[in-house]
DNA sequence: CTCCGATTTGATAGATCGCTCTAGCGTGAC
DNA sequence: GTCACGCTAGAGCGATCTATCAAATCGGAG
């Protein structure tokens, strides 16, 4: 069986996604996790805060990979783009549309009110646009056009993905995914 | 001064945007709204979640009516989605990256858990993306082409605060302005 | 087999949660 | 005056929250 402390990252990274950082309680996790209480202050000593503070960066390594299966260097890159796009969508629909972004939910709970917490969702996107930023780079686009098309593809998705789970519609995921392909061809475009 | 029901409705909308719906107690709302607790319960007798569903609905209105003023039927489009994003990059600086969408952080929290209050917030993006759609509608766009960009520019509002807030820069917001600008002009030079 | 550190276990403390309840205050109608 | 009613006021309930603690248990080293 998997270890004790794997089992309640994992069971942390799925409540915090779907019920909020502030809306899970340690109980509920060790539940889930079919864990003793005990073992999660022994994992974590720093409590509650520790403990969110890891799973945001676990989740967010996690879904740095995923994206960098998708834009490997020999795929074409608007192929990566709507693939990316429909596959958050499958996933979306299968899950009942509670299984998004791993860490947006924690990162406007935490924006304002857990400086630590911030700071580990603020390192997680940091981390998302310099790979996305490197990888796009390697579609001959400078610097600066690579970053931006990072920022505005992370943006459309996270934002899509709050409409999304409102409406409970994929809706905004395909309208996102047209207006990323735009933003992809036109930087494509203006390359040097 | 005003009514004890409006501080209270305020009150609780500052916090819930920048604290969370599960992570705003009642006796901080009435705290801060210094308003006797026994009030809230006489105005909201539903309790917090009937006080959760008429904040989320009245903050969404009010959103509306600011997005309305930048999408006067006078003004050019392209000058008011720059607008509309300048401002809201203002907003944000001057308050410490704490009101952005004053719905999205509520939003996510409740989608999966809260059905009331996810209607709540669904029927605030639908009303927006109706509105959206009417205003780009007068600027000679198709009723899908229209729908489409008012989605995408929420979409990419929506994820930019995500980003902005957390990194606590306005950049995000700059990107998602020049992409939407883009996606805009893209609307207009495909008209019928 | 003994020992020791790592891990498990759950009871419990102290604070806070949403919520209920009763009593009192203030003001307009008559 | 006095009655009715909208609102103020906050004590306190049971539940739940995060966190602590000491004791039980396990597994490998010597």
């Amino acid at each position: 069986m998997a270890g004790t402390k794997d089992r309640i990252m994992a069971a942390s990274a799925e409540l915090f996604r779907r019920n909020g950082y502030t809306g899970t309680g340690l109980k509920q996790i060790v539940t889930t996790a079919n864990a003793p209480f005990g073992s999660l202050y022994h994992f974590f000593p720093g409590g509650k805060e520790q403990l969110g503070a890891e799973v945001i960066r676990s989740s967010g390594m996690m879904y740095l990979q995923l994206f960098e299966i998708f834009f490997a260097p020999a795929a074409d890159l608007v192929s990566g783009v709507e693939a990316f796009f429909a596959g958050a969508a499958d996933t979306l629909r299968e899950t009942d549309y509670a299984d998004a972004c791993p860490i947006a939910t924690v990162a406007l709970e935490v924006a304002s009110t857990n400086e630590p917490l911030r700071k580990a969702t603020a390192d997680v996107f940091t981390a998302w646009i310099d790979a996305g930023t490197a990888a796009f780079a390697k579609f001959g686009l400078g610097e600066d056009a690579a970053r931006s098309l990072t920022i505005s593809l992370v943006a459309s998705l996270e934002g899509a993905f709050v409409l999304s789970r409102a409406l409970r519609s994929t809706e905004p995921l395909e309208v996102a995914s047209t207006t990323s392909v735009l933003a992809a061809k036109t930087a494509l475009a203006a390359r040097p």
